[in-house]
DNA sequence: GATCATATTGGACCAAAGTCCAATGTCTCG
DNA sequence: CGAGACATTGGACTTTGGTCCAATATGATC
């Protein structure tokens, strides 16, 4: 399947800084869409594709910190972000690296540093969409596991045995193994291997 | 085993914020030691207690910032850090909460926002020197196998079927599982799930 | 040469897991 | 009420893995 282009998202109520941003932006090849206010670009789809958002930091309603903290509160994407900000303070800097930022630039800087953070910032994004999706993938074929198959699922990769899982579960050696035969082909798991690498992605059975 | 008290380490060129800094930290009960350089505090040995750092970003000689990059390069600690200042600017904050500080402080500050991040920070260490310390117990196991163990350990935790990996090392099945055992032993695995969960958190056989 | 760690193989045997077939329940839906 | 989908349970059998025993070969070290 074929990669989106990456699309760079700027936020900037200046319009003059909108413009020589996307300029710069389309100079080297990367898609732009450029958004006057926090709220405007909230109001925006979530892209599929490797992006990253460069955003003034004050600008009138929504500050570029809220809407960080604004995306990161939606969770449905972990959008990098890059700050741009001609008044910016030290606590503000901190505020928005400790939330993730990628990077922080004080107007005027230069249109190389600006790119290196875009660069930057885009290879985070494709990454974490990259893991995210992966993720997603098991979690979904672990919601299709029944309630038993999913007891099962938790103590298979835990290392016990199936009499044992039996026993905890009240119930025959028997019913696991065809629990276990069904877990393993809903998970897609060619091996135990396989199973137990899916739970730790998911983060199950972590402690005995 | 106790755990030792959590230790405060203080790198300040002034002696005054030394002073003040070690007292406050002192009245919430916590140990405390100073250093009038950065290079002084280089040469202290690494604790294995939770820890944290406070250091000033302006110093003769190495800055704080060379310190943090320093002990990075080090690599044999993972110390978390918070600065204090008094005429820092944006570029040394975003260096510095990039490279993993803690808390980026400009003086003067509360007293509490300063505990706020000793706490914070030997919260975060307590928690990395656990981790830490795990996988180096893990590392310290897989570095006992010998050379074939290693590859019977490696094409297992990968879902190979005995057989399959006698064929790939070119020798008995039987070998195998003589090798299988040791590994499992070695490695303190109760089960083949403990074992692929080993080999998870070194890096082992992530991809097939 | 003797000792030790490593790698290799064999047999006998048991335990565990996977496979194939069959049979209950327990739902919802028409 | 019956039909069908699904979860659940069981028996008989095969394959795989683990365990106990023992044995050989190789190379390094002392």
């Amino acid at each position: 399947m074929p990669e989106p282009d990456p699309i760079v998202f700027v936020v900037d109520d200046d319009d003059s800084v909108r413009k020589s941003v996307a300029r710069l932006v389309k100079s080297v090849g990367l898609g732009v869409e450029t958004f006057a206010s926090a709220s405007e670009f909230l109001t925006h789809d979530p892209c599929d594709g490797p992006a990253c958002l460069v955003s003034d930091v004050r600008m009138p309603g929504l500050s570029g910190l809220d809407l960080q903290e604004e995306l990161t509160a939606a969770g449905r994407r972990n959008l990098s972000i890059i700050f741009i900000t001609g008044h910016g303070t030290i606590p503000q800097s901190v505020r928005a690296m400790k939330a993730g930022a990628v990077e922080f630039l004080e107007k005027p800087f230069e249109d190389q540093a600006l790119l290196d953070a875009i660069y930057s910032a885009i290879q985070k994004d494709r990454q974490a969409k990259q893991k995210q999706a992966g993720l997603k993938e098991v979690q979904e074929r672990v919601n299709s596991l029944t309630p038993r198959e999913h007891q099962v699922f938790s103590l298979v990769v835990i290392g016990m045995l199936n009499k044992q899982i039996a026993f905890e579960l009240g119930t025959g050696e028997k019913t696991i193994k065809v629990h276990r035969a069904r877990v393993m082909e809903k998970m897609k798991a060619e091996s135990l291997a396989d199973l137990v690498r899916m739970a730790v992605k998911v983060g199950i059975g972590r402690e005995k």
